[in-house]
DNA sequence: CAGCATTCTGGACTGAGTCAAGAGTTTGGC
DNA sequence: GCCAAACTCTTGACTCAGTCCAGAATGCTG
């Protein structure tokens, strides 16, 4: 699997180095992390990595298309390997968990609005807010 | 006009202040201001406030649902009064102008995914990405 | 108009994210 | 395999939105 990430990489122009391909397992293995949250994975995966690196890999990454980044309303930015799909997020109001939801709509959804004020649409990004079963107390 | 801010705050149990009057007519003036614009607009208008007064009233206003808070990926928080009604947003990637859109899918769009999770949803954020007319260079 | 609760002010502080320069790796050509 | 050039990582200083706190000021109720 770090082979497929490998190409990956060369195939977007991007060195190989043991940062990025570490930095591209933990948002993998851990969908909706924050900066911080992948900064620990990838430290314990090959020993240290500075700050900086993961900011700038995440940059790239998201440059690329090979990851996305979301930020819903009071929260940090957060990052998920989920791309190309057409799904969106739940966001609990209270306790902030972030879970995956795959759009009831069809391929492109919620895109009914392409055509309005001149704007040259690419992607519909749905948040969802409520309560998740844990918060609405019964 | 702003009796109608007064009996607003009331209503909600605020004390009413030239802050928090200046603050609501602010955020109607200018929709989307960030909140160092708003706090230069109620500057204009009143003379001074402390940056904590604003950010204290916007929380206020957030939470009794007089105002909503929004807050694309990249972007700081933005405001806007234009609540109940179900509209949503395209954000330019390029140079970050936010301008509203209706929903063309009725009363509250997008809101299918209701079912899943056991989440209990109450609002359905949309944001479309892309590029508005000035930055689209042909 | 007096007293109390609420709100505002000012200043210090936090924490995510950025900038920049130099050291360290990758990579492709030899 | 080896080397230079290009790219990437590290380190540390910095910015800027947003928060915390204590004391002063203001609005509200009787």
């Amino acid at each position: 699997m770090d082979l497929a990430v490998e190409q990956q990489l060369k195939g977007h122009g991007l060195q190989v180095t043991v940062q990025r391909v570490a930095v591209m397992a933990a948002v993998s293995a851990r969908p909706h992390a924050t900066t911080e949250e992948l900064t620990d994975d990838v430290r314990s995966n090959i020993g240290s990595v500075s700050r900086q690196a993961v900011y700038d890999t995440l940059g790239i990454f998201v440059e690329k298309g090979l990851i996305r980044k979301i930020q819903p309303t009071g929260s940090v930015a957060r990052y998920e390997d989920r791309v190309g799909d057409n799904h969106h997020h739940l966001v609990c109001r209270t306790c902030s968990v972030m879970v995956d939801i795959d759009c009831a709509v069809g391929e492109t959804p919620c895109l009914t609005a392409e055509t309005d004020h001149g704007f040259e649409i690419d992607e519909a990004e749905v948040v969802y807010w409520g309560q998740c079963p844990q918060c609405k107390t019964p």
